[in-house]
DNA sequence: CGTCTGACTGCCC
DNA sequence: TGGGCAGCCAGAC
């Protein structure tokens, strides 16, 4: 089985498999890591794992001092950027703090992390949905909207799909699909394997695609079906799953306005329902770090906008009457 | 369903 | 710089 897990620090993993001619078997939410583990244990031990999250902290190996990765350092001078990885475990960002765990539970489940060689079965392994899509998709993603994109680079590659997937789980299929490839041999490795590497697909140019048709089956164990069973509700649309996502994100000492997070997440026009969409949710995403075009915060931020400035403050945002500096804390994603 | 409201924005004075 | 205002989208009846 080819299993991809999608981290967020606050509304779980998700998780899909995919089996050997790449029909999606399981699409499923683990609110815990504890949940996950029990999934980890349940699969076949050639299983392999691919994991949108580090394994670990930098080990600083990139010259001049640099703080992140080798992969990273790689991968940004191909255009692709992602949130580097610290040196220190204790100022990683929540989810990738998730990720480290996941990766020992992983571990101990028999998928210890693939660092180099050849492909192989019973490891796992870091990817990045983003770089699948782009190799798969192309690099530019043109007017279509991110899970447009998404859905598009996963289109006639996996079999199974469901229409109305929202972008964590695109992005768990995208990685179940990223083992596949590994599994196959068709993949590169971005990094240094002394401190991680970051696997991608390299398609045979015969590819064609998944071979069965569209069916969802369970294949995996009763036990672990009925966990998930009870784990799956996911009460949000897919754009307010896309919001919090984004929003989940952002790190430590950046903030985005309302627009940015709606257009990020498709709708360009959509920031007030950004607004509405954050109201309820006040406690599972970093909603501080959002503000409005001005730099201003929300006077209804819980605890008030004064509340919501120290916070900001505290991680390094400077503030200056009464709003932030934009041009020098906003974030890019 | 239709209608209303809001942790928004850009534009016009 | 700042207030008014129309347009916008999701969620709550």
């Amino acid at each position: 089985m080819f299993v991809g897990i999608d981290v967020s620090a606050t509304r779980g993993f998700d998780v899909a498999v995919v089996d050997d001619d790449r029909r999606l078997v399981l699409l499923a939410k683990a609110k815990t890591l504890e949940a996950t583990a029990v999934i980890a244990q349940g699969l076949p031990k050639e299983s392999v794992v691919a994991v949108d999250a580090p394994p670990g902290p930098s080990r600083g190996l990139v010259p001049g001092g640099k703080r992140y990765r080798v992969a990273e350092e790689e991968l940004h001078r191909m255009g692709v950027s992602l949130y580097p990885v610290p040196p220190d475990e204790a100022t990683a960002a929540s989810w990738m703090r998730e990720g480290f765990a996941l990766f020992e539970v992983l571990a101990k489940a028999g998928f210890p992390v693939f660092f180099d060689g050849a492909a192989r079965q019973g490891v796992s392994f870091e990817c990045y949905p983003h770089l699948t899509y782009r190799t798969l998709a192309g690099a530019s993603r043109g007017s279509l909207s991110k899970i447009e994109w998404s859905r598009a680079a996963l289109r006639r590659r996996v079999a199974g799909v469901p229409k109305d997937a929202t972008q964590d789980e695109l992005d768990a299929i995208a990685a179940a699909l990223t083992a596949w490839f590994f599994a196959h041999e068709q993949f590169v490795g971005y990094g240094d394997p002394r401190e991680g590497v970051i696997i991608a697909p390299a398609p045979d140019e015969r590819d064609e695609g998944p071979l069965a048709p569209d069916q969802l089956a369970l294949a995996i164990d009763a036990p672990t079906a009925a966990i998930l069973a009870s784990d799956t509700t996911t009460k949000e649309t897919p754009f307010a799953q896309r919001v919090l996502r984004f929003v989940a994100n952002i790190p430590p000492g950046r903030v985005a306005t309302f627009g940015d997070v709606a257009r990020a997440c498709g709708k360009a026009t959509g920031a007030r329902a950004v607004g509405t969409i954050l109201a309820a949710h006040p406690f599972e995403v970093p909603t501080h770090r959002v503000v409005d075009a001005n730099g201003r915060p929300s006077p209804v931020y819980g605890g008030g906008p004064e509340r919501q400035l120290e916070r900001l403050t505290a991680e390094g945002v400077r503030v200056d009457g009464g709003k932030v500096d934009l041009k020098e804390s906003r974030w890019r994603a």
